[in-house]
RNA sequence: GCCAGCGUAGUUCAACGGCAGAACGGAGGACUCAUAAGCCUUUAAUAGAGGUUCAACUCCUCUCGCUGGCACCA
């Protein structure tokens, strides 16, 4: 048992929660329940960030008190959290005085404290309309959109931290797999990021444009710009700055910051070096996930295919939502969420898969075992193997012919399918892990077929509650498995066969109990 | 423009240089415990042109097509 310390990035108030927010909390999540389930003593953070000028014009925009629409927004992604089933044992916010300013403060004096705080001139485009400065991916055609303008170049004096000094000592870091960047590919685009050599960023803004934000610590004058104060919140929910660092010091660093790939940069360098300057530990791993995009495109509001996950959890449950997220959409690559591919997923999967197997073997053993089986010896149980190829899903070699490939299902279960499937966590491939879940159900329905209790029990009642067993087994194996990405469904399949926890040795006798479909089918 | 990656069955994805696999879809079959669910069989593919090799999806060159990254935006 060892500590485990995943965040999601913090997700910014500008606008409501959508369906790339659901995204990050429901495979965070997944990991988290997983370790947990190990064992594992877990942290699990998310949260939001609510400074900036981005803000502030929402919050104008709106007609709203900039508090009050934080606060507002904030609920929202506490709401989604909370719809999603997210297990998150923290959720920090930046705009929390007591709990997140220590930290951000402390972490910039540390900064300084190592000479790599320093003032300035920042030059930028500014727009007056928008009061603030915007980049050069907020224009179009060389103007402002919203005020179809063109920025004034604009030099102010602010502070700087000397992250040109830390290229190097990052790429060693990366080298040397101090801090690890998953997939593989994002490792690469750093390192020509490195490669090019990292410039300076600014680090804070005049007080007067955007006092929206921290204060810098001993300059009433500037306010922290977004990296020293958002990015502090992986450690400012531990307690960093704060009286009691206890958390910190017990959890961190973390060993995993979900990322998506468009924050890449800010947590493969900017965040790195910070951390280097203030002489702390870095993350263990950056776990970079792809975009999700609806009907081939990024999710817009102009195109009007924005998704909004509170509805799908509402037609389809969370469960089926977090299924699909999990397991259909690629973590690494961008993946695609359709109402039909999603729809068939549901339909094909959950309904007919896992839904229908539960029920089925449930059933059997009410109507021929008036719903409880016993315990039953280990001979009876190997007397009634999985057929022969039931290590092809798994892709595993059979080293001979002759080898033996007829396993009971515990046995199976025990010594192969559940080391693949921490093999597949091991290496944060929370696709395949379902998949390996997933495999080992249309195993069991293959199973069902190759004995056929329903005429076994005409013939050999002893037989067929050997094979009954089994496949009980094989369901509480099943849900054990599926716990991480469909923790409500998990839990209901325990209470189905009456047993009490994810612990394969206490799984001896069975009750099964009555129970609605797990998954009604739609229309 | 520069850098990286990709192109495999109708679709979504696999395959240390050694017989190209799976899922979904399509076609057929046997069954009936289950939500007309499940099971079995079957269908079909390496973008193109060269090269290296006994052997290339895999390595090299080129062509075509696609995607991502290229800095202060969470």
């Amino acid at each position: 048992m060892s500590k485990f310390y995943i965040t999601t990035p913090i997700f910014y108030v500008n606008a409501p929660p959508h369906l790339g927010h659901a995204y990050a909390d429901i495979i965070a999540d997944i990991i988290a329940r997983y370790h947990r389930l190990r064992g594992d003593e877990t942290f699990f953070l998310t949260g939001t960030d609510e400074h900036g000028a981005k803000v502030a014009r929402a919050a104008e925009k709106a007609g709203v008190e900039i508090p009050k629409f934080v606060e507002s927004v904030r609920e929202n992604f506490r709401k989604l959290a909370s719809v999603l089933n997210i297990s998150n044992d923290d959720f920090i916010f930046t705009a929390d005085e007591e709990r997140h300013f220590p930290g951000a403060i402390k972490l910039w004096k540390k900064l300084e404290e190592a000479g790599d705080i320093y003032k300035g001139v920042y030059e930028g485009m500014y727009c007056v309309g928008h009061e603030a400065f915007i980049t050069e991916k907020d224009l179009e055609d060389g103007k402002c959109p919203d005020h179809n303008e063109a920025p004034q170049i604009i030099k102010e004096e602010n502070y700087f931290f000397r992250l040109s000094k830390y290229t190097e000592p990052l790429k060693k870091a990366v080298e040397f797999g101090e801090l690890a960047i998953l997939p593989k590919k994002r490792a690469h685009e750093l390192s020509s990021l490195l490669e090019e050599g990292l410039r300076d960023i600014s680090f804070s803004r005049p007080s007067k444009d955007i006092s929206w934000g921290i204060p810098v610590p001993g300059d009433q004058t500037q306010t922290m710009y977004v990296w020293c104060d958002a990015l502090a919140n992986y450690i400012s929910a531990l307690g960093y700055g704060r009286e009691d660092e206890s958390k910190f010091q017990k959890f961190w660093p973390a060993d995993v910051h979900l990322v998506g790939k468009d924050i890449l940069r800010f947590h493969t360098a900017f965040w790195p070096a910070m951390l280097l300057s203030a002489g702390l530990p870095l993350p263990k791993t950056i776990l970079v996930h792809g975009l999700v995009r609806v009907g081939g495109r990024k999710m817009s509001k102009t195109l009007g295919n924005v998704v909004d996950p509170f509805e799908i959890v509402k037609n389809y449950g969370a469960d089926a939502f977090r299924y699909y997220l999990s397991r259909e959409v690629g973590l690494f690559e961008d993946g695609e969420f359709t109402e039909e591919k999603f729809a068939a997923a549901y339909e094909g999967n959950l309904v007919k898969g896992v839904g229908n197997y539960v029920r089925r073997v449930s059933t059997m053993i009410e109507s021929y075992f008036a719903g409880s089986l016993g315990e039953i010896g280990e001979e009876r149980v190997a007397a009634v193997p999985l057929r022969k190829g039931s290590l092809d899903f798994l892709n595993i070699e059979k080293k001979s012919d002759s080898e033996i490939e007829f396993f009971s299902i515990p046995y199976f279960v025990n010594e192969i399918l559940w080391k693949k499937y921490v093999e597949a966590f091991a290496s944060y491939e929370v696709n395949r892990a379902a998949d390996i879940a997933f495999g080992f159900l249309k195993e069991l329905d293959s199973y069902v077929d190759d004995y056929k209790p329903f005429k076994l029990i005409e013939t050999d009642k002893e037989k067929a509650e050997a094979v009954l067993w089994s496949l009980s087994y094989g369901a509480l194996a099943l849900a054990k498995m599926l716990y991480p990405f469909m923790p409500a469904t998990s839990e209901e399949i325990l209470k189905i066969y009456g047993v009490e926890s994810f612990d394969q040795n206490s799984w001896k006798t069975f009750k099964v109990s009555k129970h609605a479909q797990l998954f009604p089918k739609k229309e």
